[in-house]
DNA sequence: GCTAACCGTTACTGCACTGTAGCAGTTCTT
DNA sequence: AAGAACTGCTACAGTGCAGTAACGGTTAGC
């Protein structure tokens, strides 16, 4: 029963939900003038698109988690042996994450909408990691919800890294390379 | 030229930070008044002990890391070496921070007051962590500062995860080990 | 080109919170 | 026991923010 919105609408809704996103990232508490300031609209467009201040942060986490199970589905972690598939996937993730560092990485922005895209991706990842430990990536001791635990820490730690070359942005692949070698080997030699 | 405090009113500010911890651990945003009645407190008393909210976040972020300060000092890592070290103090940051699961680990909380101190701390960490690799507990190539970053993630992380048996509260010694294994060795093999 | 949807502007309401003040009763200190 | 310090209570001013409404001008869609 839902009309499309017009061109410019939709434009709207896409600037606000980027400029959220880059606003809430510096300042959680930010106030929505702040958010549509930042998208070059005015209070009263914002909560014409949406209805209240929490109305923008489902939304928002619904696109980001979208966007993050897209690029997992992206990666085809099946088709590949555990280890490339683990590299390739944090890959993927990493540059998705470098776009929302708000709303992922902020169990404030955790609501009920984004519940379930989240459980899926958590699910996959398990299964990822459950197939690492069966082709002895992982120790056979292991707690797998340590693991991912662990590994969703060290990308958020990746993000948050500054870049070795300020100018030229994160170089994805190598950040990739060093979260895994840290998840699998940790700092230790070897 | 402080006249001390009576001895309630000590007790009274004792009680604020103790419950603006707890308040705040759940809730950012919560308001001077949540933090009044969790102390057993009314508004106005708080606003008498201290000026205004944020005096209240500042003094939260001193009693915090002044305490992880003193469990960091009463490791005594330069009297063993590195690897017991590493656990020793890893047991005792757990242990404060257990009790400080809002002030540490919340950027919000990082006040000038207290910058002094955990830079202190920041120097120490860094200092036991070199230590470790010249004792080959870590590799060469080994880049510090990441491995300082993902230590502290592991702390964050270990505090966070469920504890095995809920009643008894959380085993902090086997945290530790948790913590350093992983730190060093990552989830992989050996 | 016509219509409907959209946006900016202005203005208003209401709420929640911060910070302050005065007074009366209680508790510490000596 | 007396005075000072402290607390609870009530009340008030000020602020910032969320959300709503109406109107005129602009833009997209058929």
């Amino acid at each position: 029963m839902e009309r499309p919105l017009r061109a410019d609408a939709e434009r709207s809704v896409r600037a606000i939900i980027e400029a959220a996103e880059r606003v809430l990232a510096t300042d959680q508490g930010a106030s929505v003038e702040q958010i549509a300031e930042a998208a070059g609209l005015t209070r009263t467009t914002v909560h014409r698109r949406f209805s209240s201040r929490q109305a923008i942060i489902d939304a928002l986490a619904v696109s980001a988690k979208q966007e993050l199970a897209e690029a997992i589905a992206a990666a085809r972690t099946e088709q590949s042996p555990a280890l490339v598939a683990l590299h390739r996937v944090t890959e993927y993730v990493l540059r998705t994450k470098g776009r929302w560092k708000f709303t992922l990485g902020n169990p404030l922005a955790d609501t009920s909408a984004a519940h379930e895209i989240w459980a899926e991706i958590n699910a996959a990842t398990l299964g990822l990691l459950a197939r690492a430990k069966s082709e002895g990536l992982i120790a056979q001791e292991a707690d797998l919800e340590w693991v991912r635990q662990v590994y969703y820490a060290l990308l958020h730690e990746a993000i948050a890294k500054p870049a070795d070359s300020p100018e030229v942005g994160p170089d994805y692949v190598a950040l990739a390379t060093l979260v895994t070698d840290t998840l699998l080997h940790g700092a230790g030699p070897q």
